[in-house]
RNA sequence: GGUCCGGUAGUUCAGUUGGUUAGAAUGCCAGCCUGUCACGCUGGAGGUCGAGGGUUCGAGCCCCUUCCGGAUCGCCA
């Protein structure tokens, strides 16, 4: 056998009939044999897809003839042959160039393969462990090589359009500082500093303040950022942001500038052409008419405040919200009064007490007008007029009502709202609704606490005309805060930050740190506060779920390379994993592990 | 920290009321086959039923503990 090497002259599912009659050269992996006896056929797979091979002994020769037999799935492969049009009843309509065939003259055997846990198949479907244990082979799948190229597409499109606009590209550091608020840290112990630690990054927020400071006035990062906190279908403690800083600017210029990247985005990814400049709505309404501060408005459904006309109903569940300062707010499922069988009502209480709702109260108005509630008893001829009434409800229409404190009622039935379109199908496909959710509260009370927290975080400026508000009604004050939420995701959030020292200093004492912690914690920031700071703000988006959401995918492990596992952990390389204890000695560090339950 | 689902052949799964030697498909191995394309045909190998303990004459199945994977509530400024 001829050493022909194994350079490629094409990509084997990019070979066509336009190259019939010529002679090529692929290297690849081998997808599939059948092996006829007097003729072997063998599928060639590399990036761009697959090619079939035909081994004939007449013109392979019987070295290479024998070769071909031996072939099995996932074999690396390179062969010359030469592209040849396919018999018209041979042709294969499922493959891409299946009116094509490569008949092979020389080939080489460049590896063999054990036999692959996994198939390297789209419609295949391990379960997580296998595949995630055998991360390396699971990418060879065309989806997921798919999903990570068109990350690579978006985070071009996003580097191109902000360059274009200005904007510099820094780096920042990855070993940091501990923060006293937000999400838990990962620590990493510094050697040369017995007993301190470093922090990586939740973000480079204050870096990047730090850059406007500096006078770099438009910054930008494709940052890896850390959370040490449980994992979710759509959070994994390691993730990608676009974070981006600028100078002198106001809320709607940034709002423009993130526009602009994500409508590139959207149009070289996706084709869609977005309506810039893109809705906005006030975190107030979103809370109100969908419950959330990302709602999904892909359907209708908005909520309805029922709480004035059930004040006296008579229903004492109803009564009693309102009483003890809640409220009682509905849905109207148009339509749907015949939608639901009584045990799918059922799971739907079950739902919303999953978001510690207490129950669920319907009212379904039957076609010809009649009522069926969960509440018979109580729904006098006065209460289902104030109801139909409010929810502007009609023959045929589901009426569901949550009755609870204000924020159990919002959260349990903004996630009903969702569940009921997700069941019945009230979702369009390919429908992009992406908007601007402004005016955030500045602060949020923590009840574990007792204290105010930093809603989107501390650095946050308020909005100038809810100043005086600040000493009395702090929980009142908005904030110059934004989220960009697309289909019901929060995509991202910024907004305009501090930028004096006394006021930042404020702030650090309204959210309950000592003037000595701010100083321990914050020293060098208010410090650097002093020093000429330019009013600034920006923005940060996360790359996983923009590319989770445009390649419509359910998990972020579908749309990162190497993914961490449900417990932060990766089931390819084992980690985390121990460390020896020499490693352990230099680092001053000593294990106070729980008692291990003794084997038995 | 809580709740739910799952763990049986390399893989995806079935396994009835607790009852003989734990099955299917696919993959794998061997043989046959010159137009297959999820090739076909014949034969074969392949199992710590996640682990430990218990109940029982007898456990894949029931009970307890535990490990692993996933979903989710809390958490995630």
């Amino acid at each position: 056998m001829a050493n022909i090497g194994f350079e490629r002259t094409q990509y084997c599912g990019l070979v066509s009939a336009a190259l019939n009659g010529q002679t090529v050269q692929l290297s690849g992996w081998v997808q599939r044999t059948r092996d006829l006896g007097g003729v072997i056929f063998v599928w060639l797979r590399d990036r761009e897809g697959l090619v079939q091979l035909v081994f004939d002994e007449a013109t392979c020769g019987s070295e290479c003839f024998k070769m071909g037999a031996s072939l099995r799935a996932e074999y690396v492969l390179s062969v010359q042959g030469e592209v040849r049009m396919r018999a018209p009843e041979a042709v294969n309509a499922k493959l891409k160039n299946g009116d094509i065939e490569v008949f092979v003259k020389q080939a080489v055997l460049l590896n063999k393969s054990e036999t692959p846990p996994i198939y390297i198949d789209d419609n295949a479907g391990e379960n997580e462990l296998v595949r995630l244990k055998y991360r390396y082979l699971d990418l060879r799948r065309p989806s997921l090589q798919s999903t990570l190229r068109m990350r690579s597409k978006v985070v071009s499109a996003v580097r191109r359009n902000l360059d274009q606009q200005g904007f510099t590209e820094v780096e920042t550091p990855i070993l940091t500082k501990s923060t006293p608020e937000g999400a838990r840290d990962f620590l990493v112990p510094a050697r040369l500093h017995p007993g301190e630690f470093y922090a990586l990054p939740q973000s480079p927020q204050i870096y990047k303040q730090l850059l406007m400071l500096a006078g770099f006035d438009r910054y930008y990062q494709v940052a890896r950022c850390f959370r040490d906190e449980d994992s979710r279908a759509d959070r994994q403690p390691e993730f990608t942001q676009v974070d981006l800083e600028m100078s002198f600017i106001e809320p709607n210029h940034i709002q423009d500038v993130v526009e602009g990247a994500f409508a590139q985005v959207f149009d070289e990814v996706k084709g869609v052409q977005l309506q810039l400049p893109l809705p906005r709505m006030t975190w107030r309404d979103a809370m109100d008419q969908y419950g959330s501060d990302k709602p999904d408005t892909r359907f209708e459904m908005k909520f309805v405040d029922v709480s004035p006309a059930v004040k006296h109903c008579g229903f004492p569940v109803f009564e009693g919200a309102v009483a003890d300062g809640g409220s009682v707010r509905g849905i109207n499922a148009k339509g749907l009064s015949d939608g639901f069988t009584r045990k799918e009502l059922d799971s739907l209480v079950e739902f919303v007490k999953t978001y510690r709702a207490k129950g669920l109260a319907y009212v379904m108005v039957n076609a010809d007008g009649t009522l069926r509630s969960s509440f018979n008893k109580f729904l006098t001829d006065e209460l289902s007029k104030a109801l139909i009434d409010s929810m502007h409800a009609e023959p045929g229409d589901a009426l569901f009502f949550i009755a609870d404190k204000h924020n159990v009622v919002l959260q349990s039935l903004g996630e009903l709202r969702k569940e009921i379109a997700k069941r019945k199908n009230l979702i369009p496909e390919g429908k992009y609704n992406l908007f601007w959710v402004t005016e955030f509260p500045l602060l949020e009370y923590d009840e574990e606490d007792d204290r105010y927290v930093a809603m989107h975080h501390p650095f946050t400026s308020c909005m100038d005309e809810d100043v005086e508000l600040m000493a009395e009604k702090p929980g009142e004050v908005r904030a110059k805060a934004y989220d960009l939420v697309l289909n019901g995701v929060e995509m991202g959030s910024g907004s305009i930050r501090i930028h004096q020292s006394d006021v930042q200093a404020k702030m650090f004492e309204l959210i309950g740190l000592t003037p000595d912690e701010a100083q321990h914690r914050f020293g060098f920031l208010l410090e650097a506060f002093k020093y000429g700071t330019p009013p600034h703000g920006g923005f940060a988006f996360g790359v996983d779920r923009l590319v989770m959401m445009l390649a419509d995918k359910d998990s972020l492990r579908d749309v990162i390379a190497f993914p961490k596992g449900q417990g932060a952990n990766c089931l390819m390389m084992q980690t985390p994993s121990d460390v020896k204890q020499d490693q352990l000695d230099m680092l001053h560090i000593q294990l106070n592990l729980p008692e291990q339950k003794p084997a038995e």
